[in-house]
DNA sequence: GCGCTAACTGGCCGGCCGGTCAATTAGCTA
DNA sequence: TAGCTAATTGACCGGCCGGCCAGTTAGCGC
């Protein structure tokens, strides 16, 4: 390792190895990440990696924490600049959220890693998300905007599950048969789903 | 290794073999398991494993192959069984396929690494399920038993996705605020989805 | 300037990883 | 029963993994 800029930035050097660390977890998983090729991906020392974050584990740890910080503030910022419900307020939300994870696929990735690792910390964070996202449905099934007999809760899951799954496992489905783009896909589930979650009279 | 039996079964060391190996890669995923661990939890010597399969790779493709024909041939029976298009058969059909991820967590693991590992090697595999699914869906849109501006595949992926993320994230998303249960999400969802895809005149 | 703290380096280490190999032996065939 | 094949063993290997440490030096407060 020759000497860097004789300059020194410790926080520069932690949000180096942070994003190459990020970049490896995301394609790699944890266990199949070597500190060595994350060094020299991020042009940093390994001792530096051990200084700067103990150890591979809570390197790990600080990757999603900060990874899920970001998805949390997006998320949350999404929500507040929604508005009063409405009849497409659903619908815009659905879409929201499936533009959001078309462009960051790094998070669902993320995501995916750790429900593998069985990790609910992350699950956790955006229980106030789905919180709010179940009051609204709340509110406008009351106000007879949205049929009555769902679970609240079950509405926000089954079009957050659908998208992220979407993203996730398309390696798996985009060759299947018939599969159309992220954006007609998109645009049928929302047919469905619009369709499934409006009162009858 | 204290030798075990006097007896020879090299069908019985495989299987053996393969379904520690399946525990532990369900569990741990592909780089994370050590093939000493995996040879401790076989009851075998590591040396036997090289002799069986070649190498870690190989033996994770044999795990893979039998867990994904397995899946296969499952899924086949349940399609062959299905009989006739009637307006109940999609109903049970997302009836089955998420009562089979539910009895069967080890799948749902399994996509799972091989969706992160970008193997589409599986998804390819399902091609026929899906378009057989999906084959079905058009004979019912063109009988009108269900609408028919939604392309057949996307209904399909659509309870497919769902359901396989409702395992696959369950530690994710079973502490999230108001979440019923397997057979409550169930319902909703085929609330939704039944009415989302039901023709309206 | 002076000295302290902490950022940073490079060399090193114990351990264990996946994999190899020569030797042994069970079980089948003739 | 002799002989061959392949299942099985345990000792062994080179490499590299995550982690450690003694030493160097930049930057900041005084």
């Amino acid at each position: 390792m020759t000497p860097r800029a004789q300059t020194r930035d410790p926080e520069l050097t932690r949000t180096r190895i942070l994003d190459a660390a990020e970049t490896l977890f995301v394609a790699q998983g944890f266990s199949a990440v070597k500190l060595s090729e994350l060094a020299r991906s991020a042009e940093v020392t390994k001792s530096l990696i051990h200084h700067h974050f103990g150890s591979k584990e809570q390197l790990w740890e600080a990757v999603k924490n900060r990874a899920f910080e970001r998805y949390f503030t997006a998320q949350m910022a999404m929500l507040e600049e929604a508005g009063e419900p409405d009849a497409a307020l659903l619908r815009r939300s659905v879409e929201a959220y499936f533009h959001f994870l078309r462009d960051n696929p790094g998070v669902v990735r993320l995501f995916a890693w750790t429900h593998l690792e069985g990790d609910s910390h992350c699950g956790e964070l955006d229980n106030q998300l789905v919180g709010a996202g179940a009051e609204w449905v709340r509110q406008a099934q009351s106000r007879g905007l949205l049929r009555k007999d769902i679970n609240p809760t079950h509405v926000i899951a089954m079009f957050v599950m659908t998208c992220t799954q979407w993203f996730e496992a398309k390696c798996h489905h985009q060759h299947w048969p018939g599969m159309g783009s992220d954006a007609a896909f998109l645009e049928d589930f929302l047919k469905i789903f619009m369709e499934g979650v409006t009162p009858r009279e």
